[in-house]
Order: structure tokens, then sequence, then C-alpha cells
DNA sequence: AAATCACTCAACCGCTATAAG
DNA sequence: ACTTATAGCGGTTGAGTGATT
């Protein structure tokens, strides 16, 4: 058997808080501190489950709650803050004190994304409308601003969270030399070339951004022209093509030998090969 | 003044990772 | 080792409220 039941769900009440109620559970805190929720609501005299207790004292109760408006500081961290953690609002919460992640979350739903769009922004990709695809390119200046406003805030509020400039550097020179070098294998050749011409942006703006797009692909490499008869017997010339090595997808735990080579399981008959 | 619409936000729901039994 | 509950998170809902017709 598990754990035994934290309350008895039949007995809980549900909705809205009442002033007592969050009195009861203020009181409480005061004398016993957060945590616990568990055995928190029977021990405080309350009709509801430990998760809606948490809710409540974290949401609302807690003393340290700024609430009231959003200045327009904290609006633009928000905006930044997403562009990098996206809808991680508890994270996004962690660097704007006095405001939770709940708040947060519906200020970005009622506000920030129709402030967005009406910058002509999608809220979702921070990206401009106006470009064709989802992998839209920003504009030069978009870029400039952004990656320069988005380091001086960082910089000063979220320092301990986002990468330094040597960090952002190190990302952005090994993010465009794997392109360059064409190791990446999964884009297609447009979307390939939009990255390119993004870096050439970046680069010519000498402001790299963070660029949080992962991509996982193996490197390739070009086949040598081929002469063959076709299915009639004709002789047919097949062009060079771009070719991934075959890929080993063992499961176990090994080490490479000194020359980079697959380790023991991946050289044993048993190992499945996929190309 | 009443009806309808639009908006806000507290609270709930459902999920995942982790802890406890 | 397994089952079950908890903690914490993001998404969604719906009651309350103000604006508009």
């Amino acid at each position: 058997m598990g754990r035994s039941p934290c309350c008895e769900k039949t007995h809980t009440n549900k909705g809205a808080w009442t002033k007592e109620e969050d009195q009861r559970l203020i009181n409480y805190i005061r004398l016993h501190g957060e945590g616990c929720w568990r055995s928190l609501p029977t021990s405080a005299g309350l009709l509801r489950c430990g998760k809606s207790c948490r809710l409540r004292w974290i949401n609302y109760l807690r003393p340290d709650l700024k609430r009231g408006n959003f200045s327009e500081d904290e609006d633009e961290l928000i905006i930044k803050l997403h562009s990098v953690l996206g809808n991680k609002w508890s994270l996004i919460a962690a660097r704007l004190p006095g405001r939770t992640d709940n708040e947060i979350k519906n200020y970005w739903n009622t506000h920030i994304k129709r402030k967005l769009i009406s910058r002509g922004l999608d809220p979702q990709t921070h990206r401009s409308f106006n470009s064709s695809s989802s992998a839209a390119i920003p504009t030069a200046n978009a870029i400039a601003t952004t990656s320069l406003d988005f380091r001086k805030n960082a910089s000063t509020v979220a320092s301990k969270m986002l990468p330094s400039q040597n960090q952002l550097n190190r990302m952005y020179k090994f993010k465009t030399e794997s392109i360059e070098e064409g190791n990446c294998s999964s884009s297609t050749t447009e979307e390939t070339q939009q990255q390119q011409q993004q870096h050439y942006y970046q680069k010519e703006q000498n402001k790299p951004v963070l660029d949080l797009e992962l991509s996982i692909g193996l490197p390739v490499t070009r086949t040598d022209q081929k002469t063959e008869s076709n299915w009639h017997g004709s002789r047919i010339t097949k062009p060079s093509a771009l070719v991934a090595p075959r890929m080993c997808l063992c499961w176990q735990l090994g080490f490479q030998n000194k020359a980079g080579e697959f380790c023991s399981n991946c050289r044993s008959s048993t190992t499945a090969f996929y190309s």
C-alpha cells in the first residue's frame, strides 16, 4: 500500500475562499510556517484540501506579494524572459519579486499577448507576423534592440539565471559554425538558408542573440555522382546526394575506445543500426 | 434601466516528477 | 520493487464586474 490520503475529498470545500478561511490559513502559517500542505488543513481546521491551501497562500495570502498594476519595466522584463523561457511561468515569477506565476500567466494572457500582437509580433515566437513562415527572420533593428535591452535588463535582474556575455558569444559562435559547416541535417534547405540569413544579420549587427531553437542532426556528407542503368537499360547519371551516416540506437551505457569508436555494446552483433 | 458583451483573475483541473509507505 | 499520494506546474474555466448598446 502507498501513502494514506491527505484529506477526505468528500468533505472539502470548493470555490471562493471566505475571510474566515483566509484568516485561519494565515494564522496557521504564521505559527507553523509554510510546507507540509498534506497535514495543514486538518491542523488548521480547514475543510480544504492541501493543494487548495497551498494555492491560496502562494497566489493570494503571502505577505510579500506586491499586487496592483504591473509597471512598464515589469511588462518589458516579462516579455524578454518569456522570449527566453517560454511559458515557464514559475521561472519567470522567480525573477519578479512579489509576483506569482499565476498572476504573470493571467497578465500575459490578458495584456501582454495583445501588446505584442499590436506590435506585429507573434506572442509565442516573439517574431514578426510579417515574415512568411514560422521560421520568420526578425528585422535587424528588432534583433539589435532585443539583444541590447535583453542583456541590459538580464544583467541586473536575471543575472543568476541567464547566460553571461561570454556564454552568449560561445553559443552564438557554435551555432553559426555548425550551420556554416552544413552539420545540421534536420533542416530543409530553405530553413537553413533562413537561419544563415538570420545569423548573417546578427553578425552584421555584431550583437549576438540567444537562440533557443535546438535541433539534433547528424553530420552529412555528399556522395559522388554515379552513372548506372535504369529499369529499361538506359545509362543515367545520378546526382550527388547528402547522406547521413548510420545511426546507432544502442541504449546501453558504455565507453568509447581511444579512437572514439562505438562502445563495446554497439560493436556486438545484437546492436541495431538505422540509417 | 436592462440586456449583452468583454474582460479579469481566483480557483480548479490534469499532468509529471518525486516522496513516502 | 511497487503503489499511491504529494508538490508543483501550466492550461483552462467560470463567476464577478465594468463597459457598451
